[in-house]
DNA sequence: TTTCGCTGGATTGTTCAACGATCCAGCGAT
DNA sequence: ATCGCTGGATCGTTGAACAATCCAGCGAAA
């Protein structure tokens, strides 16, 4: 996933240089998960429809087999939902689903960047804000909606943890399906704008408390905005 | 997984008691699954150690097909590496992982502890304590060691978060995983069973700010006796 | 009419056998 | 000692098969 497992060139010694670059030629399983990945993230799979085996793997040319291991992949993501002797089907989202995304976001958040970070890193987050004004400038919606995962993101990514980076990657995915760009207006995006500017300002002064509040602050509202559009 | 499913049954009215138990009959794969985590918890299988799918599927008496399954489910957990076209090997602990590891558990279990939680989940962490007092007065090593992960377990749960308690439960997987029995000796419970009661005590009394700096601070030292021991 | 029970069809769960692709150890030639 | 080849083992993927399970529809009974 967000695996950062580039061979680190490890100062190849004068004697010569061996190649270390790795070629990716991710497995077939691998990519048909890709590609539901990408179907979900994008809405051409609605939330609760039904995905049978059969018609993915002649849809996709790959045998049901290839098709099965994809789903145990994407269904251990939460992205998918397995009923046994069912069938598996594009996750909903339950009661208490909401709550419990944005606990772990402010978990894993407000932890990150009270931490701090390498200058890079804080450089990223600065990055995301301002692709997020360029995206607001040429009124691009869609540029938003990520540019603000990749502000998230950045901030997760201070605290250098591969494992905190997956977890994050999979929870971003699973809004991305949830909170589909059709419920996301432009009203969405008029707040966190100024809002992540802040943030960032915090940050790169090292008011890392404020920071961290600020950005509590801004997850309570977001689960609240969202708790009130999807059924209370 | 630790997936609390239960069918609530929800308050049957008099028209009748439908019955509401969903009987649980594991698919092969999962239970493939579940006797590897087994054998992985228990040592038997040692950090490395290579997996060959025609010998499991043998061992077990199921396909090569329905152990690749079962792979693909621990590999998304991180107690298997899959290694394209050289096998699958039980994952071994690579520099950075300790610091990683406890990222996660300082980002999730002091935010859930500072969050505070339902008397009954707080006498859930008491229950922990105790239990490991009792072990440590029989001497139980083993005893020791399960009511350490319940009593952090039992932090995370605080916050009801189904998603925080699966991640919780895939990282105590893996420490159990990296720092098995035969690295724990009971000079390494010596501290923290004192240290447990405290931090139950200072969440009991409602001390949630005390309760996650002592919380921290454990985790901090953990971190680096770990550290210590695993090649610096 | 409503409920019950059955049956047939569709889909899943699992197994098996096969084949090309890839890796690895060994061995011989340079 | 290095290089290159080769054979065997294992993985990746496919296709087909069959039992188990679920579901909708339909007819029989209350």
């Amino acid at each position: 996933m967000a695996s950062a497992d580039q061979e680190k060139s490890e100062h190849a010694g004068i004697d010569g240089a061996r190649a270390r670059v790795r070629m990716k030629v991710p497995s077939v399983a691998e990519r048909v998960a890709e590609e539901l990945r990408y179907q979900l993230a994008e809405g051409f799979l609605v939330p609760g429809a039904k995905l049978t085996e059969a018609t993915i793997a002649e849809d996709l040319g790959v045998s049901r087999n290839t098709v099965r291991e994809a789903f145990a992949e994407l269904a251990g993501e939460r992205l998918l939902l397995r009923q046994p002797n069912k069938g598996v089907f594009v996750a909903t989202l339950e009661a208490g689903d909401i709550h419990d995304v944005y606990t772990v976001r402010r978990a894993i958040e407000v932890s990150s960047i009270r931490a701090g970070g390498s200058p890079d890193r804080i450089a990223a987050v600065r990055a995301a804000v301002e692709e997020g004004k360029r995206a607001a400038e040429a009124n691009d919606n869609e540029g938003l909606g990520s540019a603000n995962q990749h502000f998230h993101g950045a901030i997760v990514a201070l605290a250098e943890s591969n494992r905190l980076n997956t977890i994050m990657a999979q929870i971003l995915a699973e809004m991305r399906l949830y909170f589909h760009k059709a419920t996301m207006n432009a009203h969405f995006y008029s707040d966190w704008l100024k809002e992540n500017e802040q943030i960032c300002s915090a940050l790169e002064a090292g008011e890392l408390e404020r920071a961290g509040d600020l950005l509590l602050a801004y997850l309570n509202r977001s689960e609240q905005q969202q708790s009130a559009i999807h059924g209370e």
